[in-house]
DNA sequence: ACATATCGCTACGATACCGTAGCGTAGCGA
DNA sequence: TCGCTACGCTACGGTATCGTAGCGATATGT
């Protein structure tokens, strides 16, 4: 068997098609543009998936990038490593347009719904390990539903991101550990 | 002069566009479907707006909805009533998506960008008055960026309408109202 | 060396849009 | 009633995309 041009091709179509995605977004993606850049044949990007939205969750799949879940010891400590590790992710541009575009199709969309899914759940799960951590040491109020958790713990993050990128620049890591900090806190009994 | 056919047209057509972009958002409406829903024809359409985004930007201009701003003497009750008020809008799955599509057009699009800005600046507004009224009475920590306030303030809104909106079912709105004032109050000194 | 899997290339057919032109018609004001 | 204005309609020219067909060239494994 000839395997190792199909590799190849495979892996050159999957790049450009990463490439595309951060500058052209989910919709402006197209396949055409994907075999100039790529220099592979449109033809043979269609023996590869059967149509774009496979092309697209193929090339996203491997790109996701997992955050490194830190364990210091302490919620506060754990909690500023990882904004630390995803903040410069989040204040890229392209990476915001591409998040958002992700949304939207999802919306729309329900073949790409998984791969939205995908997405925040890989990142949301670095942050819950952190959370759950911090509940096993007592660090936190127990009975509170981690979506409320997660609403201040990654909130000002996101929406920053989303609605109000230059503001993201102004965002105090440590400050906004401690925020998160204090409502979470576990109350005196 | 003959304004009123004109006029009566132009109203059509903009019903149609709002009516569209909630169902197909800001990339899937199109012109000639404009032109089948309202019965304009697309020839007239072009009369009215020399392109697109014009149509679409004229379409919205007239459908943000801007919330009271409650006065109720408390930060606690003002907030309450806000989230009331909101939270039914962003619980609509097709204003999710438009809200979502905007934001993605707009991040590509420098011509949009002025949409998003109003979309959100006029609900912000509102919410920055409930906030400054709270300054005044002395209930809030006086030197606090608005930028963080907001975070808290309409963060877990924002979070769950974009990314989990089945979770906008489980809010709390006092509960969210509590939380954000107890990080706003002011500190003893 | 030979067979076969795989690729590149060009060319399509099929849609779907955009935005415009030209012509005839109907409403509206004087 | 007359004339202007705005509209509707059909038909374009142009572009972009999708996804497919057919054929020749090339690499790979035996």
């Amino acid at each position: 068997m000839a395997r190792t041009r199909s590799l190849e091709a495979r892996e050159k179509m999957l790049a450009a098609t990463a490439e595309l995605l951060l500058e052209s977004g989910v919709t402006g993606l197209t396949i055409d543009e994907v075999a100039r850049r790529s220099g592979v044949a449109k033809t043979t990007i269609y023996r590869h998936f059967p149509d774009r939205n496979e092309l697209i969750i193929a090339a996203l799949d491997g790109h996701v990038p997992i955050p490194r879940v830190p364990d210091t010891g302490t919620f506060r400590e754990d909690l500023i490593e990882f904004y630390g590790e995803i903040l410069p992710i989040f204040m890229s541009e392209s990476v915001r347009r591409l998040q958002l575009d992700i949304l939207a199709a999802a919306a729309r969309d329900p073949e790409l719904a998984r791969l939205d899914l995908q997405q925040t759940r890989s990142r949301a799960s670095a942050l819950r390990t952190i959370y759950e951590r911090a509940r096993e040491r007592g660090e936190v109020e127990p009975d509170v539903p981690y979506a409320d958790a997660f609403d201040y713990l990654e909130g000002p993050l996101i929406v920053r991101s989303l609605l109000y990128p230059p503001l993201l620049a102004d965002l105090d890591i440590e400050l906004m550990a401690d925020r998160a900090i204090a409502l979470l806190a576990p109350r005196p009994r």
